[in-house]
DNA sequence: AGTGTTTTAGACCGTTCGGTCTTATTCAGA
DNA sequence: TCTGAATAAGACCGAACGGTCTAAAACACT
C-alpha cells in the first residue's frame, strides 16, 4: 500500500461522516481540509474533484454498513436469527449511528434529482441490500424454517422500506424507539412465517 | 391581498419544486431569479433571506400535500375507503410527482444534521401526518369497520414508514411499481382488520 | 547518505455565493 | 391625473466556492 493509497483512504474515512451528514452540496472542500488536517494540495493531489471524493465516500460507507451487517449475520446460524441480527444491526448500528444515518437515504435523496450517475449507483446498492434480505428468507425456506409460500422478494421490499422509513423518522424526530418499534413489528411478522 | 403578498406567493410557488429537488444547499438565489423572472431586488424585497424562502417553501409544500390528501379523503365515506384514498394519493400524487418527491423526506434528510430549527418543523409535520392516519383508523374502529384491538398509532407508524420508504425507493430506482406494491400490501393488511 | 520521485503546502485563479443599496419604476389612493 | 409610497432592477460587495500550479518537503530506493 503506497503512501498515496493510504492518504486516499485517510481522506475518505475522515470525510465520510461529514459528507453523509451535510450532503454533497452542503460540504465544502474546506470542511475536508479541516477534518483531515491537509491543505488543498494534499486533497487535490489525491483526488481529481469533489465529485470523486463524494463518490468514494458513498462506496466506503455502503461497504462499511455491508461489512458490519455481514459480520452481525455471520455470528448466527438459523435464518430467523440472521434476520433478527440484521434488524438489530439497523436498529442499533445504522439508525442512531454517529455516521449520520443511512448513506443510501442521504445520498439517494440528494442525488435523486441532481446527480443521475450517483443516483444509479445508489439504486444498485438498494437492490443489493434487498437481495441480501431476500436471500436470508429463501435460506430459511430451504431449511424449512419459514413457510415456502412467503414471497421472499416482496417481504424483503417491505422490510427495506420499513427500515429506511424508520431510520428517517427516528432521526428527524430524535426518537430512536421508532427504530425499535418497527424492527419489532418485522420480527413478529417473521415469527409468523 | 396586497401586491407584495401576491409576489411572495408567486416566488414560493415558482421556487417550491426547485428547492424540493435540489435541496436548500443546492439551490442558489440565481435559480430562483431564473424561475421567477425577478431580479435580486425583487426577491430580497419580499424575503429577508434564503432561509426564509426555504422555510416558506417547506410550509407551502406540506400544506399542498395535506390539502390534496384531505381532498382525496373527503370524497370517500367509509374509513377503509378513506385509507385507500390516502394510499392512492401517495402512490399516484406524491411519489411520482413533478414536485420532486415527499417534502418531509427531502427537507428532513437535509435538515437532519444541519438545521435544527427546520428539523423540528419537519418532525412536527411527520407527527401530524401520522396522526391523520391514526385518526382514520380510529374512526373505522368507532364505526365498527375495523377490529378494536388494532393499535391505531402503531399501524399509522407502520404505514408512514412504509410509504416514505417506498417513495424513497421508487424514486431512486425509477421504479414506481414499488409504490404500488407497498400500498397494495398496506391495503391487504387494512382489509384483514 | 545521496538522489530522483512522489506528495503536500499554500498562494493564486476566476466564478459564484448570499446579501445590500441606490435608483428607477410601478402602484394605489385622492 | 397627479403624487407619495410600495416595489423591483441591477450594480455592487466581501466572502467562499471548486480547482490549479509551483515550489518546497517528504518519501522510497540504492
Amino acid at each position: 500500500m503506497t503512501k498515496s493509497e493510504k492518504t486516499r483512504e485517510f481522506i475518505i474515512q475522515q470525510s465520510a461522516s461529514i459528507i453523509n451528514k451535510k450532503g454533497i452540496a452542503g460540504t465544502a472542500i474546506s470542511d475536508l481540509m479541516e477534518a483531515t488536517g491537509l491543505a488543498k494540495g494534499g486533497i487535490y493531489g489525491n483526488f481529481e474533484s469533489k465529485e470523486e471524493i463524494c463518490s468514494e465516500v458513498f462506496d466506503y460507507l455502503t461497504r462499511k454498513v455491508g461489512v458490519g451487517l455481514e459480520a452481525a449475520i455471520a455470528t448466527k446460524t438459523t435464518a430467523r436469527e440472521k434476520l433478527f441480527a440484521l434488524l438489530d444491526y439497523y436498529a442499533d448500528g445504522v439508525g442512531p449511528s454517529e455516521m449520520g444515518g443511512c448513506p443510501l437515504l442521504n445520498f439517494g435523496i440528494e442525488a435523486d434529482d441532481t446527480n443521475p450517475a450517483l443516483k444509479q449507483r445508489v439504486a444498485k446498492a438498494i437492490k443489493r441490500s434487498q437481495q441480501r434480505m431476500a436471500k436470508l428468507i429463501e435460506e430459511g425456506q430451504a431449511s424449512g424454517e419459514f413457510n415456502k409460500k412467503i414471497d421472499a422478494g416482496l417481504f424483503a421490499l417491505k422490510m427495506f422500506t420499513m427500515i429506511e422509513g424508520a431510520i428517517f423518522s427516528s432521526r428527524v424526530t430524535n426518537n430512536r424507539t421508532i427504530m425499535k418499534t418497527i424492527t419489532d413489528i418485522l420480527k413478529n411478522e417473521i415469527d409468523s412465517f
